[in-house]
Order: C-alpha cells, then structure tokens, then sequence
DNA sequence: CGTGATCTTGAAGCGCTTCAACACAAGTGG
DNA sequence: CCACTTGTGTTGAAGCGCTTCAAGATCACG
C-alpha cells in the first residue's frame, strides 16, 4: 500500500481504514480502455503496475484527438469526474497494467471519519490542476524542442521518485502519443529526438531513451 | 449569497454555516495583485465582482508570462495552492474588483460538518480540472482561429450564465493577454478579429465585441 | 517469416511570429 | 485645458518553424 499515492501522509490507522473501501484491482491489456468518455463516475482508480494514458476527443466533429496526461504507477486517475458525475476523458492502457478500484461511496464515507484522507483527497485534485496548468503553460509557451526536452524530464523525474533509473527508460507510448500530448505532429517528435541525439544530449533507439546531459536538456 | 460559486447546491442550513467562515471582502484596483506564486495559501477567494486574470512565468528565466485563467465574478481562485500549500501563480485585477476571503482552517473544519460543503468543494477543485484540461486541448490542437472564436464563445456562455447579456461585452483584458491565454500573439487575436468582422461574424470596436453569428463562430 | 504498425527522413508549403510603422485612447503633469 | 507620455490596437511585409505529404526503413507480433 504505500507505494501508492492516496496513502502518503496517512498514519497507519487511517491506512486501514482505506483499504477496507478498496474493493479489489483490475488488470488490463495493453490497448483495452479502463473507462470512456461519459461513463458514470462512480470509481476512483489508482494505477497499481503499468501505465495509462488518458485521450478527449475535440468537441467539433473534426475526429481529432489529443493525449491529456500520462499516468504512471501510483499515479490517480478519474478525478475530473467530481464536476458533473461522469467521465471527461478515455482512459487507455499503454501496457498490460493493473488499477486499484475505490467505489466513491465508500471513499467519501472514510473521508468524513479521516480528516487526513479528505485532505489527501484535495491534495491529489489540486496536484492534478497544477499538473493541467503546466501542461497549458509547456503547449502555450514553449516551442516543439522545449516541449520534448519538457516531457523527457518530466519522465525522468517521475520514475526516479518511483525509485527507477532516472537517466534511461523505455517509452510506453508511440511517437504519435508523444505529439498529441505535445500539441505538435509525430514527424517533430522523431525529428526533434534526432537532433538532440545528434548534440550528444540523448540515446535513443525507437522507444528505448536514454539521457545524456540532463543539463544541456534543462538548458534549452 | 446564492449567486457566489460555493454555495450552489446547498440548504440554507448549509449556507448559514458558511456565511460565518467567511470573515470579509476586500476590493481590489485595477492592475493590483490579490496573491502571488509562492504565497502561503491559507484563504480561499471567490471573485465578487469584477474580474482577474491568474498568470505564471516560464520556469527557465526567459521571462516569457502565460495568462492561465480569466476569472469573472463568481469563480472561485486559488484553488491550485492546496497542492503544497504556496500559490502556484499571480492573480492580477483586471479592472477594480472585490472578492470573498474564507480562511481555509474555518472552511475545513465547516467541511468535515457539512458533507454537502465538502462536495461542493470536491466539484469545484474538480471542475478546475476540466476547464484546464478544456484549455490544454484548445492549444493542442486548434488553430488560431478557432482558438479565438472559443474564447469568444466560452466568454459569452459564461456571462450569459451570470445573466448578463451574452452577444455583447466589454472585455477587460488587453490583445495581449488574450494571446497570451490562447497561446498566439497580440498581433495574430488582432488581426482574427479583423477577419471575424469582415466576414460578419463579430463587430469589434477596440474591447467593445458584439457577435452576430453565433453558428457562425461555432463553425470555424 | 510476413504483414501491419511505427519510425525516420526529405521536400514543399503554409500559418504564425517577428519586426516595424502608425493610429488611437487613456492617463498625467505643467 | 492641452501637450505629452504611455499603453493599446491595427495592419503590412518578411521570415521561420512547424505541418503536410511522401517514401522508405525498421520494429512488433501473430
């Protein structure tokens, strides 16, 4: 349990408490879809192993798409569906992977018991809008290497604080993904990760990545 | 009270309890600043009247500002601080303004009283997260264009909601911030504009805009 | 081993930015 | 009150970064 992110900050009391709410896991192929734009919400998911990303489509029937987040092991997942009960994006697997099913009702119950949990709860929202919000500022501000270099260190980041190698890791998600949650085409995203490989500042090969220069990476 | 963002949803019970947490408003002029990024967040702010734009800066010294949200009377701000307790980016008056004050140890304490408080609270941290995600897929994916006919168009549901007139109004905020919140230059809204009006669409006088076509608008 | 998905690279084109000049409105001080 | 300054908005022309289209290479998976 305490890999996980619900019960950081959590005493061992309040830790029981939740995983007596948690009614059981799920496992889901590569490619499968955990929930659809629309469904009810109902559930909150916790990425237990594996990793998902979660797509919206645009509101005009143009049939494009964009890749709003990705989310890694311990990461929470579904909390846009508070605001009007359902579901506002497609979550897809990238990988077989596993989530943790926590029924709201059950949820919302231990929150009023444990001051700790609701407070946890805000946490994880308001660190899912401060994530949106620097995703706004990277697709506002930032040209196509920035981005890249953006999302390699955020990467990078992240796993290391899962306690995996910070330096190299294998991509979970296509060129295509990459673009669409960059706000830039597929051909950029090859182009680009062949120009910083061409500077020294990466290795890669197809979806293998490994980082050579953290800081020539930050620099750009 | 009742045409405040919080309340909604609440019985007067539930209004009465909240009245008492919030301690006073305060006004603010044009141009000034209600919070910036690293304050202590300790108050929850809803916008009274009035209007404010919340801005970040670029995390490299670049200098380049990004204006992440357009707040009218009513939103809530301030939300994004519950991550780790500092505000994550400024909050600016667009014009002279006045907003509740809640401090946030009264509110959490309200809260775990009123569960229909505490979900209240939940719908509008989640509901920030949607609208981000909204603004996220808007840079990612639309042309300027569209980009602009969006704000247009978000702009007048939002009023038309408070019950304000919904093909007329008087923008507060510069070209500039405009870009600058759709990712494009001053110079590219301007001349949008100019091409809105030449094809019927909108009849712009400085910040003065009047849409004449809506369908049209929801078209591009 | 073959087939479809994914990745890389090139060349042409376009949408937006950049730079610049000017018009206009708002606010300020003599 | 007007001249002045400052901030804001409009429009044009040149240039660049990214997209689009296309072709081939490589990878993944049954």
């Amino acid at each position: 349990m305490r890999h996980y992110c619900l019960p950081q900050g959590l005493s061992s009391d309040d830790v029981n408490t939740l995983q007596k709410v948690i009614v059981n896991a799920r496992t889901i192929k590569r490619g499968e879809t955990l929930f659809r734009v629309g469904d009810t919400f109902d559930t909150l998911y916790a990425v237990r192993s594996g990793s998902l990303k979660t797509v919206v489509s645009t509101p005009n029937g143009s049939g494009r798409e964009q890749v709003m987040g990705l989310h890694l092991g311990g990461d929470a997942l579904g909390l846009e569906g508070f605001d009007n009960g359902r579901h506002a994006c497609h979550a897809v697997a990238l990988e077989d992977s596993s989530v943790c099913l926590i029924p709201y009702v059950h949820f919302e119950r231990a929150c009023r018991e444990t001051s700790a949990l609701q407070r946890r709860l805000l946490q994880l929202l308001s660190r899912e809008v401060v994530r949106k919000s620097t995703q706004t500022l990277i697709l506002g501000t930032l040209r196509a290497d920035e981005r890249v270099a953006a999302l390699l260190l955020d990467l990078s980041a992240r796993l290391k604080h899962r306690g995996y190698a910070s330096n190299e890791f294998n991509l979970r998600f296509t060129r295509d993904d990459m673009g669409s949650f960059l706000g830039i085409t597929l051909e950029t995203v090859s182009r680009t990760l062949s120009r910083f490989q061409a500077k020294g500042l990466i290795d890669a090969n197809g979806k293998l990545i490994q980082i050579l220069d953290f800081d020539g990476l930050r620099a750009i």
